[in-house]
DNA sequence: AACCTGACTTCGG
DNA sequence: TCCGAAGCCAGGT
């Protein structure tokens, strides 16, 4: 495991409860602005087992990233228990919910 | 060591 | 505005 790797997993835990992060915003804070993919794979392979918040973290155009088939609706069902809410195509509002790390923490 | 893969992003047609 | 292709990074085979 590398050191980014584990940057990813403490970037991703400081993620406030009812925020959202983008993948690239995650992978910028531990790093490497061109790592999003890595972040991708640090969830997939130990949100679980790090008990991270994995679903605050959507893509670049505020939309949840997993397939419908897969966590899509679960990962939903728990943004919306924190309070964000999803316009009618599934996107979330990035200007309202979008985490700043340097005013919020 | 080479090659494949993915919960991504960006750029060009 | 909507794809497809090409970058990018680390872990798994």
């Amino acid at each position: 495991m590398t050191a980014f790797t584990e940057r990813v997993k403490d970037t991703v835990i400081r993620i406030p409860k009812g925020r959202v992060a983008t993948y690239a915003q995650v992978a910028a804070c531990a790093g490497d602005h061109r790592a999003a993919r890595q972040v991708a794979w640090v969830l997939h392979s130990s949100s679980r087992k790090y008990g991270l918040p994995w679903h605050r973290v959507i893509n670049s155009r505020g939309h949840i990233s997993l397939k419908p088939n897969q966590g899509y609706a679960r990962q939903k069902a728990l943004l919306l228990t924190e309070g964000i809410m999803f316009r009618e195509d599934g996107s979330i509002n990035l200007e309202r919910y979008l985490w700043n790390p340097h005013i919020d923490m």
